[in-house]
DNA sequence: GATGAATGAGGATTCATTCAT
DNA sequence: TATGAATGAATCCTCATTCAT
């Protein structure tokens, strides 16, 4: 029967429609109170649709911003493409941060509610309680590329080392997306220069695989 | 007249005793909680004291984590003295850097509620609404200090390199304080680190007045 | 656009009924507590409601005095008709006073809300913030009647007669409702004759128009 | 000794002193904000004490505005004389009139608290709870008054005739010491116009004794 | 007497979530 | 699906009143 197979079809499509308008709304509201501050119930308004709507696709708040973070990711791949990969590790390293993080910085300034969501609830303690993921993931794919470019670096290291330089990337990005203009430049070009600095010694300037291969 | 010098003053043992009961309680459960999830019935459920109470000595909650704020620099200067003085801004960089950093980050290690203040409330647009005095007060100091160490450099520049710097520092402060051990040891190291080398072509690695003294 | 003449209104059948439940209730409220003592609480308890459902429907305590003195009036209207029109403002003083006076008490002794929403709140100084529009949309309708009997009357004069006479009737009709049976009767007919005595030199027992021309 | 006679004068002074002031601070706060609005906290602040010294003189909010209120009826004799006198009572109506209403007014318009206490919380049927003593009192003293003028008058017809006039005349006052200058005025003249309308068929224009002593 | 601290119930209002339609 | 109604606990804050000093 083809109604058996359509109404599901559009069933898919008008739900589809609604949660993106519902995660539309939330980045708008996150964006401007904060994800502590945003009440579904906002949200909600800001989508136009009744509370009740909302819980239909989503069981709560937490939900939300989860579904909303992984959205943002694929968006970002959508648009820039992968960013964590093996040909990026293997960069020197300036080509290496424009790669990784061009990308991001552009795609922030276009959608802030991503740093929003990386930000999450204040609290130093509670971490991870789900939409946290955004973040975790971001993390690891960073961890990887390290693990890639650096594969001796012992773990434990490799992995404070993609905390660090996470922590500051996100904390420039802050800096980005609160200005514009010649001001936002400015700051692109001082955390890039930021991050190749700190990073140097850690992983050379060149990228590693080929600056061994010496000179006859 | 003793009268008039009293009044203002009475019975303030017990209650100087409560507010820093209550500020002690409020330190607790922002670290625990963020600043915005925070509630003041929680401050005072915390503190043992009833709500009514609280708001004897606090007219809301903002009033709460400005007055927290400002005891906890009083108490830093106590304890480790000024930090950003006209002797540190000429110290060579990596001397800068320890003289200003290591009281922070001491200091934050045992007041976390500190960072938790500094952070604020997690909007993006939504900043200095009072108890950001505590961020917009480091961030002058910095930018004086700059001015100090680089008199030369166009103030718009030096706002700007303060900001930078000031969250880059934010950033690192909070994986120390998040860490422990070995590991809190590495991020002291490594955000030091970050600091002089991206300072270092801003500023010069040693103090700038010595520094343009030639060797013949 | 069925949809969009539609949204503002789908499941306001049990919405009306709640929303008429709770004016119900405020009215039941504001009479035995005054409106400054009675709480949205307590209307809510009276209505059988939780709290967070009265504030669906309003926004705050304001608000439903609002609703409630402008469906009162409406409902006045419903039931006695207009009576400030331009055929009772040409009528003789008597029966002027007859033809408002008499739907006023009736409709006050039914609804002794209506009253307690013009008395306000007790501040002398504390007027129209919003509830007192009922007072004030009253004033205004008694102010244009007197402009049609008496259109020679200066505007000044002509408001202050008003606010007057208006002030004695809300005085009286407080006698009256607070009163029953024969003494009502007897409060009716000393505020329709104070209303007579006081007004007659300033609009003339008759019709203004005069249809007294006199006989030659 | 003089101990024991001086420190309960003493006591009593300060005390009478303290009374005073925190009787003017209610009047203050009552007028301002409505009886019922008006915190007892807001009082003792006014009245620059602390909320402990108020509970010292008074046992609850009540109590204040009884005190506050026999002591306005004091001051008004003290500064106007007695007014429900027996001479008054049977003087011309229009004297009668200018002899009650004037000090009411003069004294109201300078200590527009006594309006405020006399309207009292605003609930229809919560009368009577003790700082309405006020009321009460005023209204027996008119009660008396006509008593006296009119001794054939049915008791009953004596108290509602004083409640009608005593309400008239409040409503009036209200109008009065809302405005100033010359609009002030004109609600003086109507105000009296009024009640002299209103009551000159009930109690004759001249006096009643004399009246009745008819010319030979 | 005087103070300021203390209380805890109650004020208005919001919120995440559920339910009936 | 979608809605709007419903909830009740939790929010911030105030108040009349009491108590220790």
């Amino acid at each position: 029967m083809t109604e058996a197979e359509e109404r599901p079809r559009k069933r898919q499509a008008r739900g589809e429609r609604r949660i993106a308008q519902l995660l539309r709304a939330a980045a708008s509201v996150f964006c401007a109170e904060g994800y502590t501050a945003s009440s579904t119930n906002a949200i909600a308004r800001e989508a136009g649709v009744s509370p009740g709507t909302l819980y239909q696709f989503f069981p709560n708040k937490e939900a939300i911003a989860v579904e909303l973070g992984s959205r943002l990711v694929a968006e970002m791949e959508a648009t820039h493409g992968r960013v964590f990969t093996v040909e990026n590790a293997l960069l020197p390293l300036d080509e290496l941060i424009d790669a990784v993080a061009d990308p991001f910085i552009e795609f922030n300034c276009a959608n802030p509610a991503f740093l929003a969501l990386i930000k999450g609830p204040d609290a130093p303690g509670k971490v991870a309680e789900g939409h946290d993921e955004l973040h975790a993931a971001l993390l690891t794919r960073l961890i990887e590329l390290l693990a890639v470019r650096e594969p001796d670096l012992h773990p434990d290291d490799r992995d404070q080392l993609a905390q660090m330089s996470f922590a500051m990337f996100k904390a420039g990005l802050d800096l980005v997306v609160q200005h514009e203009g010649e001001q936002r430049e400015w700051y692109v070009r001082e955390v890039k220069a930021m991050l190749y600095r700190y990073l140097e010694p850690h992983l050379g300037a060149g990228a590693v695989t080929r600056d061994t291969v010496p000179a006859p």
